[in-house]
RNA sequence: GCCGGGAUGGCGGAACUGGUAGACGCACAGGACUCAAAAUCCUGCGACCGCAAGGUCAUGAGAGUUCGAUUCUCUCUCCCGGCACCA
């Protein structure tokens, strides 16, 4: 049966239809039966279709679901698409056409695409964000969280995208631009929902929870940036001042409540709590003797209250022009640092010193308390604020001595200190260090009790850390402050004024305030509309149309509004995992049982660029489920056991691959020209699954001949089944590379078998089964064809993963080398399990070796049994 | 600035727990087949010296540990990713 050459396009089709018409993958979870969950994360259907990029982490996926499956497990691996988004409103503005529309067809030139890969997905468990059966649960999701207190509605400053013309999260924001169309983003004040990520029963499980994964540490280590624990203390300084008081006058400690409460009760927040001080936040509450100033963001609540009336024209207007400032101008584009004195002063606790009040824009209202201490001998940009403005300096700690560059030499005495620090004028400490007596602080006049409550601990000589836990101690016992801890991470906004969203299933009724839509009313379907554009106003296009939004109160049956905010993209990629397990179930979001089947994903393979949207919501949102049960309580807290993210294909150039570059390949053309199988043992071969690689069209033809080389090999085989040693050797490290995902050495492996394979004799039907066998989680179309050739009638897929001969694999021979002081100077070879002794024997009676040594007595010899004789002279 | 990850031939990359650096593939060069081309096959392919045998150098740079370092330790340079006026 002498061969043509192997035609793809026809064996890749006849194939692809007998699997995906027979559906050939479709699982149901079997009682019993070990499972895997190998989950892609899934795409949204863009109008340009694939290119090579998504098939890459497809086909490790689908390498190793195969694996598994021919390892005897129950694989669930499915995809669908994540279809709410930006391009197609855009799209739909832009032509009028209804966004299902363009999405019916790119959800089936997507699917075309991907089956023409041979992927084993279940396509029977194929999921739609935007199908009302699906999100009806998204919904549900969100109707859970507000009963749980953690959705709600706020009057927010929030990121707005005046092009998009939506509020964006703080994610979505990416150096002060829209992460989608790169306008500078604006801060706006709109009415939000927003969802509690930051709440106290899950911030640090987020946190915390990272350690346990076996996730790569680049996306752990950029979750916990974005949460951005800091530990530090919370400290009360007491106002010294009020437009009241002449800010010059000294007040004595006993006078000062007094003083602030007239300040109060003549301050226009006169119907506001009692707040007479500032709060700050530090993480260097050892550096309290050092503070000679402080500083409130601009848009603190106190501001007003506190400033003189000298300065308050000064800190108006240094507020309105803050306030016009885009975050962007705020953080990067000011170098230099700008504020104002609002006149007040206030007290340190520790020590009684009365210090200045400043406003300025470096201090973010949204973190910590919006305020803090300010420390310029200790802070780098405390320093340059009061470099600028000549407020003092004051240095508490002294740095630890600089290392003399010989180790063995003492420092001479305690004064020889390292140099940094020495001009605190000039520099500016912040490490660690030894506590030293600060200047004295100016006095408070007044009368007896002086200085009383002021700290007398243990202070000189200490180290930083220890004097740290001291003051914090202090500050505790005296109701001064606390200890407290502060994070980045901001609430979700979860709300966009957009058409192509699921609309959020609240209602606003006069009489009783926000309303949840009942369960039972759901899906809140998004209602067709004339004109897709946002208002701009910060309503959705959803506002216009009245008999929708004008509907009844769920509660007390009255007129009511509905809420025409629709929800983030994110909404629905957050839980996609947990409906594949139940796909079609209309009575609940999927059944305990099957979730408990299924879950957790035990291998989750996705791009990067997730690092912290989709992969930190989704973990809080399945952590919110589980507590609330939906999840079983018997499955862990963690969603995604391992996650693997597969590296970026650059462009034949080395750049990202874009539309507008040029450079784009889509697999369509590649797998006409050379195969699915091509294709996807290409991207495999091309480097570690993780790297960023460049693409190369040329480079493809090298697995094509491989291939090709295969499909030649049928001429050889015979019947029989010896197996050669390398057949042994090829299934051996076929498994572990596949479980270590090591599938461009496995490519290799494959390659170096056949090529073996053409120099020798013949190749026995046996062996040939077991490579056919081995290379069809790779390469499905041409081992299947294989298979069939051979006689099968069943599918190569549904076999069981070939076992081998552990002592088989081991070569007869082994070469050994012979080093003299490190260098190879013989080779020899030897039977495998040739014994040390009679190793070093045979090298010292070498010719070679002999003249090397010219006569000398070896000092040592090591001997590493199959590998080397190491003589040292 | 802080955190994380890297750096190996012309190119993509390989190297098990420290043991022959450059597997496998691409490109390139020479040869075979052919009227010719494509395809295919064979040979060579880190640098330097040498006709050769062989030798010397070589895994971003510099040191260290070791009989032996791409692999371990320290210092530095550059590249990629994340965060960044977060107190």
């Amino acid at each position: 049966m002498a061969q043509e050459h192997y035609d793809h396009k026809k064996v890749e089709q006849k194939w692809q239809d007998i699997w995906y018409g027979s559906g050939a993958f479709t699982v149901s979870a079997v009682p019993g039966k070990a499972k895997a969950y190998i989950l892609d994360m899934f795409p949204y259907p863009s109008g340009d279709g694939l290119h090579v990029g998504h098939p890459e982490g497809y086909t490790a996926s689908d390498i190793f679901s195969r694996y598994l499956r021919m390892q005897g497990k129950q694989v669930l691996h499915p995809m669908g698409w994540d279809a709410f988004g930006l391009p197609a409103e855009n799209y739909a503005i832009k032509t009028g056409t209804h966004p299902t529309v363009t999405l019916k067809k790119n959800i089936a030139n997507f699917k075309r695409q991907i089956q023409s890969l041979g992927f084993s997905y279940d396509w029977s468990r194929e999921v739609n964000t935007t199908d009302p059966e699906y999100y009806k649960w998204t919904q549900w999701i969100f109707l859970k969280l507000f009963e749980h207190g953690l959705a709600y509605e706020a009057e927010a400053p929030i990121n707005w995208c005046p092009k998009d013309k939506t509020g964006l999260a703080n994610e979505e924001v990416v150096g002060g631009k829209c992460d989608r169309c790169g306008t500078v983003v604006e801060k706006k004040n709109i009415r939000q929902w927003l969802v509690k990520i930051t709440d106290a029963k899950y911030i640090e499980r987020l946190l915390n929870d990272l350690d346990q994964l076996d996730w790569p540490e680049s996306i752990k280590q950029s979750q916990r940036n974005w949460i951005g624990k800091s530990e530090g203390a919370e400290v009360q300084f007491v106002i010294a001042s009020n437009p009241a008081v002449n800010s010059k006058d000294k007040i004595a400690p006993a006078c000062l409540a007094q003083a602030s409460a007239a300040g109060r009760s003549s301050s226009r927040n006169s119907g506001s709590p009692r707040n007479d001080n500032i709060k700050v936040f530090t993480t260097r509450p050892d550096t309290l003797f050092g503070a000679t100033y402080m500083v409130l963001s601009p848009e603190h609540a106190l501001v007003s209250q506190i400033t003189t009336d000298e300065q308050r024209k000064a800190v108006e207007k240094y507020q309105k022009h803050a306030s016009q400032k885009s975050d962007l101008e705020r953080t990067e584009l000011a170098k230099e640092k700008t504020g104002v004195f609002t006149g007040a002063y206030a007290i340190n606790p520790v020590n009684n010193e009365k210090i200045p009040v400043w406003i300025a824009d470096y201090v973010l209202v949204s973190y910590g308390t919006g305020a803090i201490m300010a420390v310029p001998a200790h802070d780098e940009r405390d320093h340059a604020f009061a470099k600028k403005f000549k407020l003092p300096v004051k240095k508490v700690i002294e740095p630890p001595k600089v290392m003399p560059r010989n180790a063995l030499e003492p420092v001479a005495s305690p004064g020889a200190w390292g140099h940094l620090g020495s001009d605190i004028e000039s520099e500016c400490w912040t490490g660690e260090g030894i506590m030293v007596t600060p200047p004295a602080a100016p006095p408070l006049q007044g009368g007896e009790g002086e200085r009383e409550g002021t700290y007398d601990g243990p202070y000189e000589g200490l180290t930083s850390q220890e004097f740290r836990k001291a003051i914090v101690g202090w500050l505790e016992k005296t109701g001064n402050g606390k200890a407290a801890t502060n994070y980045k991470l901001r609430d979700w906004v979860f709300s966009r004024q957009r058409y192509w969203g699921e609309p959020i299933p609240m209602v606003h009724c006069p009489k009783d305030g926000i309303v949840g839509v009942p369960e039972e009313q759901l899906p809140v379907v998004l209602p067709d509309v004339e004109k897709y554009e946002p208002t701009g106003t910060g309503e959705s296009p959803l506002a216009g149309i009245k008999s929708w939004v004008n509907t009844t109160c769920p509660k007390c049956g009255g007129p009511a509004k509905r809420e025409t905010n629709t929800m983030p993209q994110w909404a629905g990629s957050n839980w996609y995992f947990l409906r594949y397990c139940d796909p079609h179930n209309a009575k609940q979001l999927a059944d305990p049982e099957k979730l408990k089947a299924w879950l957790p994903v035990d291998t989750y393979i996705g791009g990067a660029e997730h690092a912290v949207l989709h992969l930190l919501y989704a973990r809080f949102i399945y952590k919110f489920l589980h507590d609330i049960e939906v999840v079983p309580k018997s499955l862990p807290d963690e969603p995604f056991t391992k996650l693997i993210n597969q590296g970026l294909i650059l462009a034949e150039d080395g750049q990202k691959m874009s539309k507008s570059r040029g450079n784009v390949i889509t697999p369509d053309l590649i797998v006409r020209e050379y195969g699915a199988d091509s294709l996807r043992m290409f991207e495999m071969f091309m480097g570690p699954l993780e790297d960023a690689k460049p693409w190369s069209t040329r480079g493809i033809v090298g697995v094509r001949r491989f291939l090709e080389k295969v499909w030649q090999l049928q001429d050889k085989v015979t019947p029989g089944d010896t197996l050669h040693r390398e057949t042994h050797a090829l299934v051996k490290h076929i498994g572990e590379d596949i479980a270590s995902f090591s599938l461009n050495t496995a490519v290799s492996n494959f390659m170096k078998w056949v090529n073996a394979a053409t120099t020798w004799e013949s190749v026995s039907k046996k062996e040939f089964v077991i490579f056919i066998t081995l290379l069809s989680p790779f390469a499905p179309h041409l081992a299947q064809e294989l298979w069939v050739q051979l006689g099968h009638k069943d599918q190569v897929h549904d076999q069981e993963w070939p076992s081998f001969d552990a002592s088989k694999v081991v070569a007869e021979n082994v070469e050994v080398v012979v080093q003299i002081n490190g260098k190879v100077r013989d080779k020899f070879t030897v039977a495998s399990g040739t014994r040390a002794e009679d190793l070093q024997a045979k090298a010292l009676a070498s010719e070679k070796i002999q003249h090397w040594l010219d006569g000398k007595t070896p000092k040592k010899i090591i001997v590493v049994k199959g590998k080397l004789v190491s003589i040292v002279v």
